[in-house]
DNA sequence: GCAACTAGGTCGGTTACCGACCTAGTTCGG
DNA sequence: CCGAACTAGGTCGGTAACCGACCTAGTTGC
């Protein structure tokens, strides 16, 4: 039994389970002395995984949180779950939060067995898409794969579409990942242009590695974050709404999250600011509150909202009122 | 150097960032000479772990899919992430995989660090819940607790509010989690009743272990998930609706996921059936099929979107017609 | 007070581990 | 087509880790 870090692992993925084992039962699985337990837990607190026991008649041996994470030993269907939720995480593009879920996601995803990879891809599929139209969905594959090329220092021939429907080729020496507003963006330089360039995640149509390594060179001006940050108002065609809505302030705020800007009106009332650039996703944004409201920009928005409500009123209408049918 | 075992597991850690690995920088990272490297690999993959190499000049090391899950090695933001995806599968309530997502929540948040554990619990609060109204979010503490006391095989003690408002302490042994309809439920053996309950999570007010073990009894007639659907539509007031969008059947299939019956109707149009408990989240999902559609059953669904459309139309119409002030 | 735990010291035989050195085979770029 | 930069792996000898066996001490719950 030449297998002391192989059974440091499998002590691990038994003390990650949420119970405490005695040492008398984890040696008869590990299938050694008691005392060698005992060392090898040891070694485990050495290494900076604090193992804590509770003494006496009922206790036993657990892993608790320390200062650093331990590695997570999963099942096979824990293995899914998380892959599930990276991709859920990945789809909300939440800020700040960007590079670390894409990051994680890849590594996941690097090593995930098959027969696991075609559960998740099932189970993915049957998942229901919570955003409203054909809203911004993020192939994994891609994310990944960009996400590889970055900590690889890989380069990548993209094959993009921009804005305007125009398809081109590019080799690209890609940065960062970066999120604004549910989408996803890749801060990469281009070879071709000799300059920096955003390329909005669901446009990229593949990507693949060129081949060559390259050293990174330092970031535009002032920070991945804030270059496409800069770019992104003055080229992509957002809408800024403002609404009121009936509700407290502080309420609202909690709803709608941090990249809302929400100021007290009235008594109960309250005023917001929000950007984005897909109307239903702030028409749906709206609507979820379960408060009244009134929008009064942009006229786009109200355009689509009153379209949104016509159709929910037409579904209720038609049953209730078959006598008068609504006009579409 | 006492330090074989901490070595591959950094190791293990290096190889699953996305990139290849010459032996050469691995030794230089572990403080080894390359052949130890190589050695180490040689464990690794003894150990079940594929390391491909690539030959050649620009060669190198990488892990690979293999049979096993290896242990996931996350940086701090990385495990952070992965924490809210959990929470996102876990409100999501994705049928078949409920055990696994809470057993992975509980393994993660057992050894999450604090300073971790306090980003998780921020971040979550500023994300946006997707669900209408009041829905069911699961408190991801409560959650873990109940995983972790169904893997210990410890009694709980739950403090427990009925349908009908009334409340009550009971201590029982916890034998399954199952989802249906996006609510999660323990199956537990009661101990004062001397029977098998089932428990809505949402309405659990406190659960604590109650101390002693237990040793599983065998599981009540059909399974744990039959028992649990079977207590279900008896006692729950589920509402069942019908509606016809104009649709295709296949797509609004691939939208509703697989959760809905769709059945054809005529060309371009499809009628659906689905079931659940709040009013809210049907209109919802009809709401965003982007569709027209109309709602036959139930009349309380039609009466609520009666006023979902009259407050999204009262949204629209105030700023466009400012002449004639909304009614408020 | 006994049973069932954790905790840890000591000893001796075994063997795993490591670095150094060397050979073989592969791939890529010039 | 050769050399550079890799992976791959054999051998050797000294060192240190590892393990089981045995024993003592302290804690807790029934």
């Amino acid at each position: 039994m030449a297998h002391t870090p192989a059974r440091l692992l499998r002590l691990l993925s038994l003390l990650q389970t949420p119970r405490e084992w005695p040492g008398s039962e984890l040696a008869r699985r590990l299938e050694v002395s008691p005392r060698t337990v005992r060392r090898d837990i040891d070694r485990l607190r050495e290494i900076g995984y604090p193992v804590e026991a509770t003494q006496g008649a009922a206790g036993g041996y657990r892993l608790v949180a320390g200062r650093a994470m331990p590695p997570l030993l999963l099942e096979d269907e824990e293995a899914v779950a998380v892959a599930l939720g990276l991709r859920a995480v990945v789809n909300d593009a939440i800020e700040g939060m960007d590079e670390a879920s894409a990051g994680a996601l890849a590594k996941l995803e690097q090593v995930l067995p098959a027969r696991l990879r075609h559960r998740v891809a099932s189970l993915h599929a049957a998942t229901v898409p919570l955003t409203p139209g054909d809203g911004p969905t993020i192939d994994p594959g891609l994310l990944t794969q960009i996400a590889a090329a970055i900590s690889g220092r890989e380069r990548l021939r993209l094959a993009y579409r921009s804005g305007q429907g125009d398809e081109s080729e590019r080799v690209v020496e890609p940065h960062r990942l970066v999120t604004a507003g549910r989408r996803w963006y890749l801060l990469a330089h281009d070879r071709g242009r000799g300059d920096w360039r955003t390329f909005r995640l669901d446009r990229i149509l593949a990507a693949r590695p060129a081949g060559a390594r390259f050293t990174p060179r330092p970031p535009p001006q002032g920070g991945a974050a804030a270059y496409v940050a800069s770019r992104l108002y003055s080229l992509a065609p957002t809408y800024g709404a403002v609404a009121r809505v009936d509700a407290p302030a502080e309420e609202v705020a909690r709803r709608l999250g941090p990249a809302v800007e929400v100021e007290p009106h009235d008594a109960g009332r309250c005023r917001i600011r929000m950007h984005t650039d897909t109307l239903e996703w702030l028409a749906f944004r709206l609507a979820l509150l379960g408060s009244d409201f009134e929008v009064e920009e942009p006229p786009e928005l109200i355009e689509h909202l009153r379209r949104l409500g016509a159709r929910i009123s037409h579904a209720a209408g038609a049953a209730a009122r078959p006598t008068r049918p609504p006009a579409m």
